[in-house]
DNA sequence: CGATTTTTTTGAATCGATTCATGAAGGGAT
DNA sequence: ATCCCTTCATGAATCGATTCAAAAAAATCG
């Protein structure tokens, strides 16, 4: 016999099982004799709670997931770590998932948590073609808030920021500094945050008769903006400036710079976004756009459990934050006029 | 009526529950025309296998947690993403637990773990005090893998890279270049690794006859290496090189110093460990003492699954692997002999 | 066609905790 | 001693999927 259950922590105690059930689970309902004499044998015989048993009772688990687009960039792990303290105050078991930003990948967390009946979701979708997956999971009354990503005409609650407008403030700034030949570096395309900061960039690129040349990348990581620079750095009449659709992607790209001798930001500018610890510590101080990531966290945990709190009568909510610039060393100096 | 059970697809499909359940577990036994009329019904009613009931009567669940001591570094999540594939194509699902490197957190974890019977663990321990919690674990049949720390005296598998052996390579480097006042920068000392690499650099400063200063913070991140860095610069005679447990403390010491003016590594030579991604990246290219950081998820979960396919007849088995120096700008000058 | 084997399907037992109607025991009040 | 209230403890029913011995149906063969 390995596993221990409550039958025989009634037996050794002298009581039957609704009895132990209520000393863990309503222990001013027991008397206090026999509360202690049950604590005794479940100390006695090490005798731990079988999780499946109890949510299969309860029809419902106590864990939370949270479903990013990529675990190791800091920028998701803050928003976690803010919806953590929340999640656990209430009782609640918090846990990650990584969908890499594909849809299959994501598709897998997404039946896996169905099954598991979790309370509640955070998400952040990869992009368009989740919705239906989304819908389903709702459609089977599991509650959901979207993070970093507007609800759109989804009934969801949703918090975000407007990368329409962060994409903006990082092309003005660039453009401020006296540049006129932007590059966006960011992908793929179908990644609602990628499109919006776009869609912002090339707005002010437009409205100020600024050229945007737009490398688009497989993914939003190191090696992403690595690449970019590289065929970038190619052409012949190359941009002086670079938007990166996040930190990660900058990173790379000012790397691949440096590497090349390409001095920033003198000969080139650059600007990532998020601003995470690392932008500020980086070859050369990264300017960025600021999110706030750990708040974005706390208030997703807040939305999500106000909607399980109100039950039918939940209104959905849809909080946007706006984004800030922070500009540092890579995008100093004005543009030097060739000749 | 919110969820729907077997009960229900049986009822809707005219056949009983052990069949829909064949469907679902063994398909090849129902017979064709029975299996697409299921099919049909679970897809009409929009069935979801309800994993809780499912894990009961299995006695186990398919989840193998990976319990981590910090997932914003990077040096983790890379681990994490080693061991997932195989993880995953054996079926089973990951979940990633953060014990923030503290113990409570950590036990807090462990006794939900133990709660859901899971499949399997990979731990790295915040230090001896989990001792205990994880024996407890093991004796009720969970296998695990301890991750980057010995198994020591301890009857279980292990994955580790020696550390006092890392240690040495990076006071042996820092003392290569002319360096006799070394700083070590880590904490807090529970924490066999950092007990390990300090001891490491501990033998060749005394070997070589170099002075060793140690600063121990209460954690291994950013704000921690600004903080020793910003007490160090207070001293008369400060030390010339500085030796920090991980990079993220590096990068914080790095960012710290820059800030201050003191010029890497001319003024200040700066080593770290880990050799994440970042340090590649940083103000001033980072030094580091390079682990194979996704070889040994890879590994860690190859350990496990082994365990568990062998049961009784299992013999632990105890991986090292050995470190690796990269040097790069952070600790590229020789000392100037001061006049 | 009846006997025999093979293929399918059935339905009751089981996993372990929770819940709740029911009942027992103890304490006061009359 | 009787009746009424509390306070505690009981144990059967329940959640939903899996398993497996046994029954039923279909196929094969002489």
């Amino acid at each position: 016999m390995t596993t221990t259950s409550m039958k025989d922590v009634a037996r050794a105690a002298g009581v039957s099982v609704g009895t132990v059930s209520n000393v863990l689970n309503r222990p001013e309902a027991v008397a206090e004799e026999t509360r202690s004499r049950v604590l005794a044998a479940i100390a006695e015989l090490g005798y731990v709670r079988n999780d499946s048993a109890r949510q299969l009772r309860a029809g419902r688990s106590r864990t939370v997931a949270v479903v990013v687009l990529d675990v190791a960039n800091p920028f998701f792990t803050d928003v976690v770590r803010g919806a953590e303290p929340l999640i656990e105050s209430a009782g609640g078991v918090v846990t990650v998932c990584d969908s890499g930003e594909d849809v299959r990948r994501e598709r897998r967390h997404l039946e896996i948590l169905e099954e598991q009946r979790v309370l509640g979701l955070l998400i952040t979708p990869v992009d368009d073609s989740s919705t239906a997956w989304i819908e389903r999971l709702s459609g089977h009354d599991i509650p959901l808030v979207l993070v970093d990503r507007g609800a759109g005409r989804h009934p969801h609650c949703s918090v975000a920021v407007d990368d329409v407008h962060g994409g903006r403030l990082a092309a003005g700034h660039l453009l401020d500094r006296g540049h006129t030949r932007i590059a966006f570096v960011g992908g793929p395309a179908s990644i609602p945050q990628v499109a919006d900061r776009l869609t912002g960039c090339r707005e002010v690129c437009v409205e100020q008769g600024a050229s945007l040349e737009v490398f688009t990348t497989a993914g939003l990581n190191f090696a992403a903006g690595r690449e970019a620079v590289e065929q970038m750095l190619g052409l012949d009449d190359r941009p002086t400036a670079v938007f990166c659709a996040n930190d990660l992607v900058a990173l790379g790209a000012l790397q691949a710079l440096t590497m090349h001798g390409v001095k920033v930001p003198q000969e080139c500018a650059i600007i990532g976004y998020d601003d995470i610890d690392f932008a500020a510590a980086a070859a050369v101080p990264l300017s960025s756009i600021r999110q706030p990531r750990s708040q974005l966290g706390r208030t997703a945990a807040q939305l999500l459990f106000d909607e399980i709190g109100e039950g039918e009568g939940h209104t959905h909510r849809n909080v946007v934050f706006q984004p800030e610039l922070v500009a540092r060393s890579s995008t100093a100096a004005d543009l030097q006029p060739l000749a």
